[in-house]
Formats: C-alpha cells, structure tokens, sequence
RNA sequence: CGGGGAGUGGCGCAGCCUGGUCAGCGCGCUUGCCUUGGGAGCAAGAGGUCGACGGUUCAAAUCCGUCCUCCCCGACCA
C-alpha cells in the first residue's frame, strides 16, 4: 500500500493545479526545458498534436485552404505597420539583434503571429479581384514572452496553427470568419469530445488589430474557463497597413478583406484538464496516441502459451486500423501495466491471459467507465472499434452535462460573485456593452466576459447590466479562465 | 512585475536551527534468482564537486553575501 503512494498523483479534487502539472509529467506529456517557461513536447504529448493535426488539417484543406510556410522572423518596421497590433504585442516579442558576431541593421521579431509578415506577401501577389479569395493556413511555431506560463495552456514558444485569408468583400470576409468558427466547433466536439460556447469576444478581448475576434471556450473541470480558439474578421486594418489592393469587377482598386484564426497546442492541456481523472489522463480516442493496450498475462509459460495470442490480436486489431500497443514488457508486471495505461488514458485495455486463450477470448476494459467485458478473438476487432466509438460518445455527454450544469444565471452583481465563489463556470448576466463595466466586474472579481453569443446580435430587453444597473444590451458569457 | 515556496544520485525527500564518520533514506535503475489475472519478493551492485560564485572558519550541504533557475498565487496574454 505505501509503495503505491509512489507513483500516485495528487487527487484531481485535492489540488487541481497540482494534479495538472504532475499527471503531464508521469504520463510523459511533456517536461520542462531548462528554459523558464519553455517545454519539451516528448513523444507521447507530441503524438496527441499529431492527431489533432490530422483531424484539423483535414478540415482546413476540405473548406479550400491550401497550406505555405512564411518566415519566422519579422523585420521591425513590419510589425509597426499596424498600429493596434504592435501595440498589442510589443510586450511579449522576443527580439533577434545580432547574427554571428555582427549587430543586425534592423532587429527582427521572433514571430508572435504572422500577419505582419504574410501581409506584405499578398501585397505582392494579389492584383485582381481573380486572385481573391486567398485561403492560405499554416502550420508553425511561435514565441510569445510571456510572464506566467503553464505547461501546454500557457508556453513562451507554441505550436500552432494559423489561417490567413483575403476577400473580395466585407461580407464574404465575415462569412470565412464565421465558417471557420464553425469549423473549429465542429472538430473540438467531434473530435476531442470538448463541448464548447462560442460567441464574439468583447472589444477590450479581440486580437490586437482585428476588426471582430470570436472564440471558442470551453469549460475545464475545475470550473475555469479556456478559449480553445478563435477566428477574426481583420476588416481593412492589415490590407490598409501593408498596401493589398486588388482591381475589382468594376475595374476599381481596393483594399483586400482579411480573416485570421488558429488553434494552438493548448488543446493538449485542455484534454488533459475537461476529461482526466484522479487516476490521470482519459483521451478520446479519436485522438489518443494509442487507443487500445494489450496487456498479456504473463504466467508461467507465458510467452509461448499467450504471447503469440496477445500478437495476432494486436495485428488484428491493427489490420482494422486501430492504434493498438501490445505491452510485451517482461520488466513490469500486469497490475503495473492497468496502471500505467489508466494513469496515460488508453481508453481500451485488452488482457489476453491463459485462460483467455484456452477460452478464444479476451477482457475489454474501459477506461472512462472501467467496465469489463468478454470477446472472442474473431469478433475483437469490431467489439473493440465500437467499444471506442462509445467511450469517445461517452466522454463527450459527461463534459456536455458538466457544463451544462455549470452555467448559471446572475440577475444581480450579489449573485453573481456568489456563484463565482461557491461553483464557479460560466455565469451568464446582463451587459451594457460599455468596457467600463466590464473592467469593474473584473477587478471586483477575476472574471470577464468570455463570449458573447452570437444569437443575440439585438439588443435583449428586460436585463440589467450587472455593473452599472443600466438596461443590459446583452448577456454574454463571464468566467474565470486560463 | 509584486507576494510566497523550493534547488542534495533519474524521481521524491531527510540532514541545515545547534558547522566536525551527514553523503543518507524510499522509489527507480543494473545483474541474478524467484515470481506474475490490479502497481510482487530476496540478494548483490552502479549512481551525487549538496543550483552557481564569493566570504567566514583549522573545518561548510550546514553560517554570511551576491547571483541564477524552477514552481505556486496575483496584474497581462492562445
């Protein structure tokens, strides 16, 4: 019992920010560099990204973007073009001065986000209304120096992904900005089973320099709020900045409509924080590095007797194009192994011991509910592919009903911060719409508004401003969050 | 950037107040035997200039000073 302690995690309940560093570290997610606030992403964290790579990329390229790569350096007078922008950023862009032994004649900016290089780009490859729309993404890493990091939530340097597009017109631009906001929908749901809010982000929350941000957030359980991505409609600002014209149908010169919009490593963290428990990770399969474990029971003649039965599920299961490990390991014994894998968040774990293989069959266990059950061999394959279609469902309904029982109404400021204090989540309340107010809410209390949804382009009559006691122009989203 | 905590074999820690067999424990690791249906056991091993630099002293992990790093909590941010 007391060795047991060892390898064990603070409980999830006990110290959500302690359990959340330790189980990134024993699931071998990541480890940190010797850098402040610099991570390695190790082969088990990084296998995560891959997939979510995969299911996003997939979905960038079906809705007509094509992939590039820009550099990752910025010349300074660049990064000025855009007034909002640098002013948004110049607090956390590491700076490159020198080159070898030489000072540079002009600094370079380690790539915060890359409109400020991908803007004079276009410019030089937009002439005509025919080469609009422009729908390139790519896939890059980015440095933002920040004071306070956090494994995957909050990094100096992350990866991630970011789309830069131009139109024809506002309304066209407006229309990317909302599919794409769709899009990312889409994949959190049904890919990394994370229910999400989306609405429009307030003017003191947009992307320094965009026109209109809107954003994804979802709830992690701890009842804290993490923006999960955001799309914007940059409007004229970049185009205006970096001179991309085109000469429209009517033979006139205008300004390009611009989006941008990304999706970032954080995902990682937020899987760990929505769907782990206090026995570790639970990953969807759609996106688990390895959806199913064979344990094989090593007794006696094990390795002759079960061994070659453990191996030929694998490749069956493998065959039916499941990510299967078989966990052969002579050095660990089987009670480590359901550890091990639980702990990582393997949704399915396969043991095939003597009886087993006497028998024709094998033990599924599920790692979201732990129920176990029998199969044959033959049937493994399909058994094991629906058992992971349900686990995926099933993580998705129990963080859906979680947040659903965590958004609340506040019809007073009283209320409000009584909810903050006793429950946490999302709190939804009247607004005016003026910053003032929101700035109060969140000096008095931490929270701020996270989205503003998109239904409720009108103004909502009846509701009074939390703040100021005014009529509400609307009822955002407000929580405390990463 | 403010407040707090911590740097001792791979990991987790004890030792520090009261300088001197204090280089120690648990886990892990290596080798062998024996085991294996929920984190096995025994035996023998390997492994540390005690975060860095400077000072006090006959003597520093221990006392003093400076610096560095990491973590947590806050103000800013994917």
């Amino acid at each position: 019992m007391n060795e047991r302690q060892v390898k064990h995690i603070t409980p999830k309940s006990e110290d959500f920010s302690r359990w959340y560093q330790e189980i990134i570290q024993k699931a071998e997610l990541a480890d940190y560099a010797p850098m402040k606030g610099m991570m390695v992403i190790r082969p088990y964290g990084f296998a995560v990204w891959e997939n979510i790579q995969h299911h996003l990329d997939r979905r960038i390229k079906a809705t007509g973007h094509v992939n590039a790569y820009f550099p990752l350096f910025i010349p300074e007078s660049f990064l000025q073009k855009e007034a909002e922008h640098v002013e948004g950023f110049s607090p956390e862009v590491a700076w490159v001065t020198a080159g070898g032994k030489e000072d540079l004649e002009e600094r370079l900016a380690v790539r915060p986000t890359s409109e400020a290089i991908i803007g004079p780009m276009y410019a030089k490859w937009i002439r005509s209304w025919r080469d609009l729309p422009l729908l390139i993404n790519q896939w890059a890493n980015i440095v933002r120096w920040e004071k306070v990091t956090r494994p995957f939530l909050r990094t100096t340097e992350f990866l991630w992904q970011e789309g830069h597009t131009c139109h024809e017109t506002a309304e066209e631009a407006e229309e990317e900005t909302l599919r794409v906001l769709a899009m990312y929908r889409e994949f959190v749901e049904t890919e990394l089973a994370i229910p999400v809010l989306s609405g429009r982000k307030t003017l003191r929350e947009k992307f320094a320099g965009a026109q209109m941000t809107y954003a994804l957030e979802a709830l992690m359980s701890d009842g804290k709020a993490l923006q999960m991505g955001t799309s914007h409609n940059l409007g004229q600002h970049f185009s205006k900045a970096f001179d991309i014209k085109f000469e429209d149908r009517r033979q006139k010169l205008q300004y390009v409509w611009q989006t941008s919009w990304g999706m970032t490593t954080r995902l990682v963290g937020a899987l760990v924080m929505v769907h782990g428990d206090d026995a570790g990770l639970r990953f969807p399969p759609r996106v688990a590095p390895v959806q199913a474990v064979i344990v094989p029971i090593s007794v006696g003649d094990w390795k002759t007797s079960v061994l070659p039965a453990a191996r030929a599920a694998a490749d069956a299961l493998r065959a039916a194009g499941i990510r299967v490990l078989c966990d052969a390991r002579e050095e660990a014994t089987p009670g480590w192994k359901f550890a091990e894998h639980e702990m990582r968040g393997v949704p399915l774990r396969v043991e095939i011991g003597p009886r087993d293989v006497q028998a024709g069959q094998a033990v599924i266990v599920r790692r979201d509910t732990r129920a176990k059950e029998k199969a044959a061999f033959e049937a493994l394959p399909v058994r094991v592919a629906s058992l992971l279609d349900e686990v995926q469902k099933r993580l998705y309904a129990e963080a859906d009903s979680f947040l659903a029982a965590n958004i609340r109404e506040a019809r007073s400021f009283e209320e409000f911060r009584e909810i903050l204090e006793k429950d946490r989540g999302f709190i939804r309340g009247g607004w005016c719409g003026e910053g003032a107010c929101e700035d109060t809410i969140k000096n008095a209390t931490m929270a701020t508004i996270r989205v503003i949804p998109l239904d409720e382009t009108e103004p909502v009559s009846g509701g009074l401003c939390l703040a100021c006691g005014r009529e509400a122009k609307g009822r955002p989203y407000f929580a405390r969050a990463y």
